[in-house]
DNA sequence: AGTGATCATTAACATAGGTTAATGATCACC
DNA sequence: GGTGATCATTAACCTATGTTAATGATCACT
């Protein structure tokens, strides 16, 4: 379940659904991964530091947040094993990361160098689509938060969220969900409340 | 100023700012777009309808946006001279558009045949790392846009608003920016009391 | 079983923002 | 210079959400 092979095999299918490659070019890009685990509560980076992996969840929970001025969590978003996380922001800029990833569960994730990947798109441009893909579904992504965000009230939006992450609401402390839901704990638990 | 062979030069220069292609490549590229207008208040495309092209402001502004269930436009962003926009998530996933894009003011643009790009992108691989780039500072965008959601209040985003979009509040009517806010005009009124 | 830690719930009150409607301001057009 | 259209402002009231603090519930450890 946790072991390196299986780790790959799973970044192996998940890079399948996302587009066609050759072989051997897939075999080059899995081979700059390596596996980590990370113990629950864990940054995986922090703001202020230069990104410089692009990672793959295959156990476990991560999630993306920022950190207030009055010192609150902001959760962005959550990774359960099957989706990839990067702070892309400091990898594109080239500048510190704003946002702080970590966990939420002991966990575990393949890691690959940006520079190595960034290499590889040079030595095989086929490889840019995969590239390309995935930052097109994170965009997609994003653009659903935005419209959730902008179009829903709280109450909804924690509906939307049961959809979205069927099952996670179960396993993490409510506060969390509050955070990424943009409101408090309190008013998370008067929504739960109502919708009883 | 607005004629095509002007409007294709300075889609060039932009691209040339994103990353580093060929010439080969580049007028290949350039050679898919075509310059059209578009009268203010007008729709480019509308929800429910298959997005085809990817575009490139070279003049005016446009704005992307939804409806909501009770009818109200909630804007999502705005497109200014310079700046690339395409029903995206349409494209990418092949379903009819969710989100609406139009003109605040008569506009001219340029646009491309999203199949005519992908035939390309399997010829010239390289354009790939173009599509990636485009992709990854739209999603960095919206990163953006996301924390400014979650973090400020709606005072403090009018501000950001007023640094990220210079003089724009002076060219449209103010519920257009109450609507990007994801506030009513009358609160938008309220907020701009306060900060005299 | 008892204790402390952690978290969810509830209540009481405060505030940001929504709703509706009236009032002003600006501008185009006759 | 009036008139209507469009939009911004203001006011009065309402609702969702924040804040603070007290109370419950659950669990880990002794």
């Amino acid at each position: 379940m946790s072991d390196k092979s299986n780790g790959i095999e799973m970044l192996r299918s998940s890079i399948n659904t996302i587009c066609h490659l050759n072989d051997q070019i897939i075999d080059a890009f899995l081979s700059l991964f390596t596996a980590h685990k990370l113990q629950n509560g864990s940054d995986f980076i922090r703001e202020g530091v230069m990104g410089k992996h692009i990672c793959f969840v295959t156990e476990g929970i991560f999630r993306s947040y920022y950190i207030s001025p009055k010192g609150e969590e902001k959760i962005k978003h959550f990774f359960l094993p099957g989706t990839f996380f990067a702070p892309l922001t400091s990898l594109v800029t080239n500048q510190p990361s704003p946002v702080y990833i970590g966990t939420l569960k002991d966990s575990e994730y393949l890691s690959a160098d940006y520079n190595a990947i960034e290499v590889l798109y040079t030595e095989q441009p086929e490889l840019n689509k995969l590239g390309r893909k995935l930052a097109e579904w994170a965009w997609i992504g994003k653009e659903r938060r935005e419209t959730q965000l902008i179009m829903l009230d709280a109450s909804s939006r924690y509906k939307a969220f049961r959809e979205e992450f069927p099952g996670l609401e179960r396993q993490i402390p409510q506060y969390h969900i509050a955070s990424y839901l943009g409101i408090t704990p309190v008013q998370l638990s008067r929504i739960r409340a109502n919708l009883k």
